[in-house]
RNA sequence: GGCGCGUUCGUCUAGUGGCUUAGGACGCCGCCCUCUCAAGGCGGAGAUCACGGGUUCGAAUCCCGUACGCGCUACCA
């Protein structure tokens, strides 16, 4: 055992957001760490300057955090093997790579891009199985080297991989998996403007980090064969292997941005919940055994198992991510949604409606089964926030009849009559007028839910009425039995 | 091309040799509730468990092969 106590990583590369499937690695990893008492290390692969996007770190850490996936160490925050930015450990990655070089298990390379391409593509042209490498520089005399390095001749240094030998190792969700040593090639372990390549640095980091468990994506399992010589050239010992199935498009390709939304950050924009997001996200791949579809992250972390994650890739459905989402919401209490509508409303249109909170704690009370987003509060209802401006044509030509006009204008005239009404005084007025006219009280009340919202669906009509007001709702029936009667005309 | 990994309803999945006429969830459809829309309740359609061989009294479950998909095959991670 490497360390009695679990460690584990999440080490992306900072391409400048969180992607979907960095999201769930992270999760996983984060979920693994809580369960076990262990400890969650955020590292920076920036190891390729050629892809250094600005802000990308910041980006990255602000995306985890909204996410609610805290790490105990990482480059904003101290932990005793720091630091966790690979662009800074770079004579750590020398020294390793020179211990290598002194036993043999690595070499200096001077090959030109140049010799390296006419080489692929002679063996291209030869069919060979495949592109490696052909340990040129392997056979210069120590001279040779000697001179090299003294003429500052651009340099890589490369594992040297042993010919015909098995390389097998164990992982949680794939079990034994092996390779030949044939097929694995002489890795550049340095490149030659001095940054280690993902497959050092990521061997020596996690060594020295103590990580106790690897557990990332399966495009890493190809290249795991390479990490595992490395282990074992520095005779350390090896960590447990975890590789996550793939988050896929529709098409069942990589999920990419091509086909929609790949960042943490286009989600949580669109107004989707990071306990919705999480909820989603940890059930692609892995579930607890039972029926349970509904998690918050405590639980998440009580039941998470790496050996009851999936092999097969995961198809990213935004339907069921919709559902989950108006889940949460609906679980959340009134008052943490008045919050949330609050700052929405802020960015909105109606920013200056002034709707008082009593007001929008009403809205909400009414609203609360009906909607997938915040947002919704406003844009499903926008009637609560101004006079509607048209009518639903379908619903004017169902509900609108020869005499609704008149109706209305009876119950206007009752309503008018009321102080302070209540939702029952509305009702009672309602369903009394209803009497007197002697038709349904649906008559009466499709047609009033059209002049007072223009529209034929949303709350409990006496809702309706009590959060809009009296003065409003007159007024409203008024200009509605105008443009009615225009539009029928 | 080579190497590796995978394959259960449209999608996420349960299932680890008999409990399975393959269960649940999302979505879809219908009914109930009802002033509408939702929410909720009930029900339905939807998977010859990729295909073909074995092993076994018995296989979605074990083995082999084939097909298909995906990943890797860089001085990218």
């Amino acid at each position: 055992m490497i360390n009695p106590q679990v460690r584990v990583r999440f080490a992306p590369s900072p391409t400048g957001y969180l992607h979907v499937g960095g999201l769930r690695t992270a999760l996983y990893n984060f979920l693994f760490a809580r369960k076990n008492n262990g400890k969650f290390v955020l590292r920076i692969e920036d190891t390729d300057r050629n892809r250094f996007v600005e802000g990308a770190v910041e980006n990255l850490i602000a995306a985890l955090k909204w996410a609610g996936l805290q790490y105990d160490e990482g480059p904003d925050i101290s932990g005793p093997y720091g630091p966790y930015m690979q662009s800074q450990r770079l004579e750590i990655y020398h020294k390793y790579a020179q211990e290598l070089i002194s036993q043999g298990k690595a070499y200096y390379c001077f090959c030109t891009p140049e010799r390296l391409e006419a080489l692929r593509e002679e063996q291209q042209r030869m069919k060979l199985p495949q592109a490696k490498y052909d340990k040129h520089c392997l056979h210069l005399s120590p001279k040779e080297i000697e001179e090299n390095l003294n003429r500052n001749i651009s340099k890589v240094i490369r594992l040297n991989v042993e010919p015909n030998k098995k390389i097998e190792f164990d992982d949680v969700i794939r079990e034994h998996v092996e390779f030949d040593s044939n097929n694995v090639d002489d890795q550049v372990l340095i490149k030659s403007d001095g940054y280690p390549t993902y497959h050092l640095a990521n061997v020596v980091d996690d060594h020295l980090m103590q990580i106790t468990h690897v557990i990332r994506g399966e495009e890493w399992l190809s290249s795991t064969p390479k990490h595992v010589l490395l282990y074992d050239a520095f005779g350390w010992e090896r960590p447990v292997f975890a590789h996550l199935p793939l988050l896929l498009n529709p098409d069942r390709s990589k999920l990419s941005k091509r086909q929609g939304d790949v960042a943490v950050e286009d989600y949580r924009d669109k107004g989707y919940l990071k306990e919705a997001l999480i909820n989603f996200v940890a059930l692609l791949g892995w579930n607890a055994g039972d029926d349970k579809e509904f998690y918050y992250i405590d639980e998440l972390i009580e039941k998470f198992s790496l050996e009851r994650v999936n092999k097969a890739g995961a198809v990213f459905d935004l339907q069921k991510l919709n559902w989950l989402n108006a889940e949460h919401l609906r679980k959340k209490t009134d008052d943490e949604i008045l919050e949330m509508l609050k700052k929405e409303i802020e960015n909105s249109e109606y920013k200056s409606a002034n709707l008082s909170d009593e007001k929008l704690l009403l809205i909400i009370q009414a609203m609360k089964e009906r909607v997938t987003f915040v947002r919704d509060f406003i844009y499903s209802c926008k009637y609560f926030f101004e006079a509607p401006t048209d009518y639903e044509q379908k619903a004017i030509e169902k509900n609108w009849k020869e005499d609704t006009s008149l109706h209305l204008l009876r119950l206007k005239d009752e309503f008018e009559k009321l102080t302070n009404p209540s939702k029952e005084d509305y009702e009672q007025v309602l369903t009394q007028v209803a009497e007197e006219l002697n038709v349904g009280k649906g008559k009466l009340i499709h047609p009033l839910r059209l002049a007072v919202s223009g529209q034929s669906t949303g709350p409990g009509m006496f809702d309706l009425l009590y959060i809009l007001g009296k003065d409003e709702v007159i007024k409203r029936i008024k200009t509605a039995i105008e443009k009615i009667k225009a539009l029928i005309k």
